[in-house]
RNA sequence: GGGAGAUUAGCUCAGCUGGUUCAGAGCAUCUGCCUUACAAGCAGAGGGUCACUGGUUCGAACCCAGUAUCUCCCA
């Protein structure tokens, strides 16, 4: 044979890939067919491919091609977004890189470069998507900012502002001071850090020498303090309240107030409030009327009302300013403590509470038919558990602040002109409101359009009707929609699945998709999340260069159950690789084959026969799993079909002695077995399948794998698996026999099988034939007796003699006997045990009853012989 | 502080509605084989107090309660 003993998907895979993209295997247009839909979490412009999205994206591949090969019409939705601050941040760097400053260019000019950026390098992922073969319909690759999804952002915008579900306020909110931008609650990451509890000493105005300390984590905060709070109950402060003391270093003078909300066992129990710079003490602020003194500038330094430390980052400024406290003689002591501190998901910084004007959705008036929809199982999660994180956020839902400080995204639809809001979707309409409302004085130049654009979220929480054009209720939509699953990650739960659920339901009335998937997390070998910062996580094309897109894919799948975290490891990959080999090497063999005029012999008549019972039963069962959506179950029950049943046992059975030639009908049928195991295989792992489909016989025209469909469901002949099952097992244990008494397997033996009253293997048509071929036997016959100096051993329900050339230790083998019978005897006690309970026959189902009672009768016989070979031995 | 999940072989995990003497798979380990597709293969073997303590039941890895440890989410 001159083909390499070693597969080498390398060149396969690309082939392949570009075959079925030429052949626009991947397109989908609505047609008379059920549809079947996936939209792709579209992965961040700046991305390039990591493990969870080959987990991710594996996962719907897989179920898109087993729709197809379903006869279902397929369509997965490619797709890119914006990412905002990841983008802009990429962006300016880059122009920095080159000498030019953000500052320096109009909104114009930078956004030119942006797309420019994106034009380059925002695809890339979408470029290694296809090396992993996911089976997109490329034509309809979407983002979102192209003109039909910025479209739909601003209606969105515009509408929810009309029906009064959107609104600007001034709140707290969370700064991030390096992307000089506002973040979400879900875009901060709190952890627990390493900080110092400073005790600082405030004396009272009206007599210096008394005073209170308080205790802060943020001394360079201080010229920001309105009032010092206790607790209305604490003793220690009674007769402070009231009075006002000085802030250290600029001496300005503040209330002491009182609040149940102060901790007296924290710190000192006295708490400087500055509502300028803290969530809490914002609120405090707003119940006792307390002055609001912002101190920082949004890139986090000092400004002028801070007095001091002007124009310090805050870091630099508390050191500063706790030396200058220690030289004033007023720092009391400095404490380590643990607390969390909140960062940036993006840029890492220390996020600081900040108070400004913002675009928010009322998520409240959404929330409702989105969380009911998924309490009722009208949309499905799995694991089904999450719904329990859904329902907690859901029920507790704060509004969503959806404006950015940033120029690349979509620009917010309000439109100012003094006082007055006008939010249009052009600025036409804005200028023809405004003008209305105005009247004669209206002067165009004042109208002004709010410099802010909106959270990318904003644009994904569309993505499952924009991409199809909804919102224009296009052909596709109504066809398309609601979509079949989505396949994602439980870590943005919140920031994208929910959204898209309330989002569907404001403006469409119907759910989004009827089944979310959420898939794991990869982690590495140590359980660590895999990330750039840790560099845990393997370069995913490497990879796929090093084990082929299949062998990853087979990796990825064969230990990540729905929701539950994967731990990644290389070898996983390499047994997907060995699979591929496995598969191949079939392949070879098969194809050194070739038929000749003999008919097929009664043994292979058996094999084929069982084998198409093996299919179908394969089929069956692996369909049932992928419809639970138990994926890797899936893929390991037809890994070890064609490992051990179909490579192990029918192709050993089926394989000619000598000069490489079967029958036609073996020859046919085998490569017609082969071409359907490759269909089962395809949807997971679709570059070997289709190669094998091909290499094995030669096409028609359009006959192809991906395109093939999935076998018939066959009912299946039981007691013809029976059969040769008993026979595998009389096989396997003569060769534990062999190998245990060291009786090599080219020396043939004769083997006996005992009469009873029900029909043994020799009944089966060609079964004495195919033990002959795979046992090494010289002769098979029955026997009325005990057959003497023979090894026994029983199979399911018959009894067995092999005579192997070797003197048996008759003590041994009366041992051995007697440890049968002890083990046979304690199994019927144990059935009859619970046969002979009244309550356990009585509340049972029947069926279950009916197999113990079939258990024990087996048993029984299995007893009996048992006992038989014993008292044969024992005589001789 | 509130909540979710996990704990089964050396490692990674199955074990669905409690019902074979049920404790399983893959990897790893060990033994024997270069048998004409594959040694990245084949044939075998060893290895577990199902975290712990109680309870429910005719029967528990599975259900309930508590304990311990770990992971995560929310505050």
């Amino acid at each position: 044979m001159e083909t390499a003993s070693r597969y080498s998907p390398q060149g396969v895979e690309e082939k392949w890939y570009q075959y079925w993209e030429e052949k626009k295997y991947f397109r989908s247009v609505p047609d008379n067919r059920e549809p079947f839909t996936i939209v792709i979490p579209p992965p961040n412009i700046t991305g390039i491919l990591h493990m969870g999205h080959m987990l991710n994206n594996t996962i719907q591949d897989i179920l898109i091609r087993r729709a197809r090969l379903q006869g279902k019409n397929a369509c997965w939705v490619p797709g890119t977004d914006h990412a905002s601050i990841a983008t802009e941040a990429k962006v300016v760097r880059m122009l920095r890189e080159r000498g030019i400053k953000k500052s320096d260019l109009t909104r114009e000019e930078f956004l030119r470069h942006a797309f420019d950026w994106k034009e380059k390098y925002g695809g890339i992922i979408l470029q290694q998507l296809r090396r992993l073969g996911a089976s997109c319909d490329w034509d309809r690759t979407a983002f979102t900012m192209d003109d039909v999804r910025s479209q739909s952002v601003i209606q969105c915008f515009v509408d929810l502002y009309k029906k009064g579900k959107l609104y600007r306020g001034k709140r707290m909110i969370h700064w991030d001071p390096e992307a000089k931008t506002v973040l979400s609650n879900e875009e901060v990451i709190y952890k627990e850090e390493n900080a110092q509890l400073f005790h600082i000493r405030y004396v009272l105005e009206s007599d210096p020498s008394q005073y209170i300390v308080i205790a802060t984590q943020r001394p360079e905060t201080i010229m920001a303090d309105s009032a010092v709070a206790v607790h209305p109950e604490d003793e220690r402060y009674k007769n402070f309240v009231g009075k006002k003391v000085l802030i250290p270093l600029i001496n300005r003078a503040i209330p002491v107030i009182v609040d149940e909300y102060v901790d007296r066992e924290f710190g000192t129990g006295a708490l400087k409030v500055t509502p300028a710079h803290d969530q809490n003490d914002y609120e405090l602020g707003i119940k006792h009327k307390l002055e609001v003194i912002d101190i920082l500038n949004e890139d986090g330094s000092l400004n002028s009302e801070a007095k001091i430390l002007i124009g310090l980052d805050r870091f630099v400024a508390r050191k500063k300013i706790k030396s200058l406290l220690d030289e004033a003689g007023v720092l009391v002591q400095v404490k380590d403590y643990m607390t969390n501190i909140g960062r940036s998901e993006r840029t890492s910084s220390v996020v600081e509470p900040r108070l400004s004007l913002q675009w928010y959705v009322d998520s409240g008036k959404l929330a409702e038919p989105a969380l009911h929809a998924v309490m009722n199982s009208t949309i499905e999660f799995l694991p089904d558990h999450m719904k329990n994180t859904y329902r907690h956020w859901m029920e507790n839902i704060r509004d969503w602040c959806i404006s950015r400080q940033l120029w690349w995204g979509h620009q917010v639809p309000a439109y100012y002109y003094d006082d007055e809001v006008f939010v249009c979707t052009t600025r036409a309409e804005a200028l023809e409101e405004a003008k209305k409302k105005i009247g004669s004085s209206f002067i165009e130049s004042k109208l002004k359009q709010d410099e802010d654009v909106l959270d990318t979220w904003f644009s994904s929480w569309l993505w499952p009707i924009s991409v199809f054009d909804g919102f224009n209720n296009t052909e596709d939509f109504k066809y398309y929609y609601p979509t079949n699953v989505l396949v994602t990650g439980w870590d943005i739960i919140f920031l994208w699945v929910a959204r898209m659920i309330m989002a569907g339901y404001e403006w469409i009335g119907e759910k989004p998709f009827q089944k979310v998937y959420f898939t794991g997390m990869v982690r590495d070998k140590q359980g660590r999340k895999m990330s750039k910062q840790l560099g845990n996580s393997p370069d995913a094309l490497q990879l796929i260069d090093e084990f082929g897109a299949d062998g990853v894919r087979f990796g990825m799948l064969s230990s990540s159950p729905a929701g539950g975290d994967l731990l990644f490891d290389d070898s996983l990959c390499g047994q997907g690789w060995n699979f591929c080999n496995k598969i191949y090497n079939a392949t070879r063999l098969v194809k050194m084959w070739s038929d000749s005029n003999e008919p097929s012999s009664l043994s292979d008549q058996l094999v084929m026969r069982w084998m198409e019972n093996k299919i179908s039963q394969v089929y069956i069962d692996s369909d049932l799993l992928i419809e639970q959506s138990r994926l890797s179950e899936a893929l390991k029950m037809i890994y070890s079909f064609i490992f051990d049943e179909f490579c192990g046992f029918y192709l050993e059975a089926i394989k000619p002695k000598e000069n490489n030639q079967v029958s036609k009908e073996v020859l046919e049928n085998t490569i017609s077995y082969l071409s359907q195991i490759c269909t089962i295989l395809h949807p997971f792992m679709p570059f070997i399948t289709e190669e094998i489909w091909h290499n094995i016989k030669i096409r028609e025209k359009g006959e192809d794998c991906m395109m093939s469909s999935y076998p018939k469901k066959d009912a299946i002949d039981v007691a013809l698996l029976e059969q040769v099952q008993e026979l595998r097992q009389v096989l396997s244990t003569s060769y534990k026999l062999r190998q245990q008494y060291n009786v090599k397997m080219n020396l043939e033996v004769p083997i006996f099988i005992q009469e009873s009253n029900i029909p043994n293997l020799s009944a089966t048509t060609g079964a004495s034939e195919l033990l002959l071929k795979l046992g090494k036997f010289s002769s098979i016959s029955n026997s009325a007796i005990e057959v003497p100096d023979a090894k026994s051993f029983l199979g399911l329900r018959h009894k067995y003699y092999i005579q192997l050339p070797i003197t048996l230790d008759k003590d041994t083998e009366l041992q051995k006997l007697e440890e049968e019978i002890k083990y046979q005897k304690g199994f019927i006690e144990s059935v009859m045990k619970k046969l002979s309970n009244e309550r356990f026959v009585s509340s049972a189902p029947a069926d279950l009853v009916e197999k113990e009672k079939r258990k024990l009768e087996d048993g029984q016989s299995r007893l009996q012989s048992l006992i038989e070979s014993f008292n044969v031995l024992k005589g001789s």
